[in-house]
DNA sequence: AGTATTACACTTACGCCGTAAGTAAGTCAA
DNA sequence: TTGACTTACTTACGGCGTAAGTGTAATACT
């Protein structure tokens, strides 16, 4: 007597704002910011596109949520304590973060909406550089200086895929033969890319300490002598 | 006796690859990245969409041809004068030509091909840094800490589109209106941009250089004491 | 308990996009 | 003249974001 079978109650666990925007995360973390339709993340959550829009108003939206995901993943600098060890872990989780979600850097552009994590990071490295003693002035500038260098050196390091030393020398070696015809009127490319880089590599996060304390000493100087 | 009118020949200058470049830059500092689109193109040169495809291989051919234009468009630094004042330059021409096809800092993420006019500034930059008696080491670096800073500066400058202290200002208003129950728990954020940038404005010039020359000076620090 | 309301996934459809493939019209060398 | 080449045109395909409407299961309220 064919009562009504209970044929394996499809049991989907709900969607919810937070779900789609941790699996568009995984997505575009995994396949790149491109690969990212609405289509392919609502296959990915087993459900059809259309669905996604009772929890995102619309791709921006979730571009929106992904960013402030992001920014939640960073470090914010404590007040008070020593202001430039702060602010280099402050800067290392930011670069960490962006390399996890190397799309980040991409979206971030152009972005007119700041989420609330984006608003709390913000605020802690002002209160940073207000506790060490900067002039709003002074505080201003110095956020600023970091922030471009921070971003800019992400942004560079997505030009080059190869992560470690010893890859990044291998392709520099492959560009250098890519190149060649046009590179023998570029003698400094020659010397620099071709014999220094493609054998010793580039080690990204020593290079990123090295700039980021280029430029925490330069204020760190004007601070003193202010 | 119809002969065939010769009716209006259409007359029409036939296409090339510079002249769509040169008209992809100019729709896409008009109406933006997002806006360019090979449709819109050929509309814009009266000729339909696959004509296009004779002189570039596809979309991202034509944004690398793009690009590479606007790395015509930097001063190279000359190797052997002030190397300040000519590193100056160029990072001011890199940031004014930015400013110019803003949708360039964003297509120059992730490209894997470097157009010539890429590689001839910055064989120029590693020179001018060789020539002021950097090591190849510090050469490396130096050149890494200043395109970071720069980039990164006009990335965030994108963020923003007021251009004019006042506009920042304004827009900077607007915004502590608009999330004004959020910002009463971000006290820095009201101190420093409710309280200074609000009323001062923002000088992109002035800030650019100011960083610019935090950068500076640590180096020729660095170089004068190695 | 029965009914009304809501929440949410579904289907269909529209106008865009980049571009593969094939066609037609002009130019120029032999 | 002819035939190869260049270059613009037409048509078509699959994928995109999303507007609009439909069906259904859970929840709230008599």
């Amino acid at each position: 007597m064919a009562v009504k079978t209970q044929e394996t109650p499809p049991k989907r666990t709900p969607l919810s704002r937070e779900r789609v925007l941790r699996a568009a995360i995984a997505l575009a973390d995994e396949r790149g910011a491109e690969e990212l339709t609405m289509r392919k993340l609502a296959k990915e959550l087993g459900v059809e596109a259309m669905s996604l829009y009772n929890h995102v108003a619309n791709k921006t939206d979730l571009l929106d949520g992904m960013v402030d995901i992001v920014f939640s993943e960073i470090d914010p600098p404590a007040a008070g304590g020593d202001w430039k060890a702060e602010l280099r872990k402050r800067a290392a989780s930011t670069r960490a973060a962006l390399n996890r979600h190397h799309w980040a850097i991409g979206e971030m552009e152009g972005r007119t909406t700041h989420g609330p994590n984006n608003l709390h990071l913000h605020n802690a490295v002002l209160g940073c550089l207000r506790a060490a003693g900067f002039s709003i002035e002074m505080t201003v500038r110095a956020m600023s200086v970091q922030d471009a260098y921070i971003y800019g050196f992400a942004l560079q390091q997505s030009d080059m895929t190869p992560e470690t030393p010893e890859d990044f020398a291998a392709e520099a070696q492959r560009q250098m033969v890519d190149y060649a015809e046009a590179l023998s009127d570029y003698p400094h490319l020659i010397e620099v890319v071709g014999g220094y880089v493609a054998q010793a590599g580039y080690d990204y996060d020593r290079e990123f300490l090295f700039g980021l304390d280029v430029i925490l000493d330069r204020l760190e100087q004007l601070l003193s002598q202010s």
